[in-house]
Formats: structure tokens, sequence, C-alpha cells
DNA sequence: TGAAGGTCTGAACGGTGATTCACTGCTTCC
DNA sequence: GGAAGCAGTGAATCACCGTTCAGACCTTCA
């Protein structure tokens, strides 16, 4: 019969998947998920809206595989830096500098990730981000308050803290246009994470 | 003429107001502002969902005045709070305890102020809230390193990340069904913040 | 080559919910 | 009492997408 697919054709339709996931997350990071409707990010991909439901069943299921996709990169980049060896102070004043540089680095992404106004199912999804960050965090400071270099307290308080306070103070710079004062603004908000930790003064830049 | 409106009028129109603003915040508070259609913020106010343009241009108008006075009742309790004599950090403690209790006394309200999804002309207003209370926070701040007993530091940058730890902190406990971890919750709460502002050890409780 | 069975297209459809408007009825004031 | 004119009504209208689907076009394979 002449209707399996062949290997070429598989990969092209996951090619072509793929190519829509890539442009469709360009387009949220532009213009928000709001103003990312179906027909702009077909017309992103350069198909019609209706392929896109050869691809995903829905519009919110779309805009759930970009939000994981983005976010478990950055899941991932954090949790390596927050598992490196070493001194758990020093890890964790390195996580919140590759969370905020990266940020900076793609603005409007990391915007739409952190607070961008969304549809339900994604703003789900960013809870669970939002979790998982938690997590690696209060893993170090639990680590930091064993080892008796931190003070004790709540770790999970602590994390959620400072996920809720690195995203504040960068979603305004976040918005705004140019970025020349990332590096300024990064030393300050390392610092203020240390005091947040209760990690002994000192060290702070 | 027969056609001036009589004080009474007046009186009545600007209560009939006030009444569908009221109801029009117990509704977002009990479902956010997503499920708050006009048909469903009119039936609570017991009037017909045209009659709403009798008082507001638009939805989005009158969202905007609902987030506006329940905004602006909280920035002018935690500005007296804040403002009130006193050791800057024992103020700041205070307007941090302040600012948590009253989230947890009207759950639904604080999250709809917070994080609740919204249309962006109230996104908009959430960022002018916002704004306010790190001004707030900043001013004692920086009162405090002045008068000495704060660390130096950047007093925008603690102020905003205190709004956004104690926002990240507050808004899963405030989804939740009951707030029975509210008193224990509150002191780790006001304990991180004053590590994060730096000021000495010791008063924690 | 051509039949079978895919993929792709994009105009039309449908649901949702804000907004309008012709109408009813009330209040004002001569 | 009654004319003038505004407040209140709520069904109809409108606008906005997400989603569907009939047909055009491709790819496969005997």
């Amino acid at each position: 019969m002449a209707y399996r697919k062949t290997p070429a054709e598989l990969e092209r339709l996951s090619s072509a998947r793929e190519h829509l996931i890539q442009q469709a997350t360009d387009v949220v990071a532009e213009v928000g998920w709001a103003q990312a409707s179906v027909n702009a990010v077909a017309a992103a991909a350069g198909i019609a809206a209706g392929s896109v439901y050869q691809h995903f069943p829905s519009k919110a299921a779309l805009a759930v595989e970009v939000f994981r996709r983005a976010s478990g990169r950055e899941v991932e980049v954090l949790g390596e830096v927050l598992r490196s060896p070493g001194d758990p102070v020093e890890r964790l004043t390195r996580g919140v500098e590759v969370f905020a540089r990266r940020s900076f680095e793609r603005r409007g992404l990391a915007y739409a990730l952190l607070a961008a106004p969304a549809e339900p199912a994604v703003g789900a999804e960013r809870l669970e981000y939002r979790r998982q960050y938690r997590a690696l965090f209060a893993e170090v400071v639990r680590e930091g308050v064993a080892a008796g270099v931190l003070p004790a307290q709540n770790p999970e308080i602590t994390a959620a803290a400072l996920t809720g306070a690195v995203g504040e103070v960068l979603a305004d710079p976040l918005g705004a246009a140019d970025g020349d004062f990332a590096d300024p603004l990064i030393s300050e908000l390392t610092a203020m994470s240390l005091r947040c930790l209760g990690a002994a003064r000192g060290s702070t830049g």
C-alpha cells in the first residue's frame, strides 16, 4: 500500500514542528502571549493558521510547549550552576547572577516567562516553573544551613523570597529599552541576595 | 425647565456608582478578573449589564477604578505604618507584617492585586501600585542607612526585592484553602526581611 | 503512471463577551 | 396634570479569535 510515511517525510514533519515552536517562541518574546495569535504565529512560521493544528491540538498546547522549552532550559542552566561543587553561598550568588544575566540577554523571553499576562494554561505552567526554581534554591540554602555557613532559617521561604525578589527587581528593567545599567544592577542584586540569605558580610563584589 | 438633576438624584446616582464598585470588587475578589464579566458584575450589583455604561465608559475603566480603590487603601495603610515615628528597622518589620496580615485577611482581593491574571489596563495599574510600595519601602530604607542602623545599600533595589519577596512568598498560600499557617509564615517572612535589609541579628520575633 | 492517502490552505464558522440602542418608566418642574 | 428628558433595561449587535473542513496539492508505491 502506498501510504506509510517515509523517514524523510517524518523528519520533515518533525522539523516543521520544531520550526513552529521556535518561531512561536520568538513571537512571544517580541509581543507577549496576549498578542501572539494563531495567525501571527503561523505567519511567522510561514504556514497557514490551520496548519498549526497539524502539530498541536490547540493554541494552548502550543503555548505550553513554548513555555516548557524555554523554562526548561533556564531551570537546567540554573541547576547546573547551583549543583556545581563548591561553597553553597558562592553557588547561590552565582545562581542569582546567572539568572539575572540571562534574563537581560533575552529580555522579551524572560519577561514572558516571569511576568507577562498569559492564558490560564500558561499561568499554571509558570507556577510549576517557579516551584522548580524555588526547589533548586531551597536545596542549596538547606545545605548552607547544615554546613553552618548560613544562619538557621526556613529554606523554602528564603528560596521563594529570592525568586520573587530577583523577578521583581528585574521586571522593570526588563521592560525598559536599554540594559546599560545591567552590570551595576546585578551586583546590587547579588549583594541583596547575600543579605537575604544571612551570609556573613565581606565578599560582596 | 424640567431636567436639571436634583441633589437627591445626584446622590442616588453617585451611591449607585459606589455600590457598583463595591460589588465589582467583591466579584473580583471571589472569582478573579478573568471571570468578572460585565454581566456577572452587573448581576451582583442588581442592575442590568447596560446600566454599567451609565457609570463607566468601558469595562476596563471600571476594572481600573476597582483596582485603584483597593490598592489605594493598601498603600495608605502601609504608608501610615512606615511613616509612624520610631526606629526605621522596627517600622519596616511592622510594614511587612501588616502587608502580609492584611493579605491573609482578604486573600481573594490580595491575590487580585498582586498576581491574578488581568487585562492590560489592570496590569498597568498593578505596575504603578508596586512602584508605590517600592517607594514607601525605599524611603525608610534610605532613612535607616542614613541613621547607620542599616548597612550601605541601594534602597530602591532592596525595596523592590522586599516587595517581590513578600508577594512571592504569599502568592502560594493566598491561593490555598486555609490560612492556619499564617502566623508562623509571617514570622519567617519578617525574619527574612530583616536579613534582606542587613539589619543586625537578634530581635527576630 | 495513477490510485491511495497523506499534508496544507485559508475562508467560513462558532463561541464568547463587550457594547449598543430602541424602548420603558421614572423624576423634575411648570 | 403633563411635557421634557434622563436612568435603566436586556436582547440584539459587533468584534475578536480559535478552530474546522472541503478542496488543492504532494508523496508514496505497485
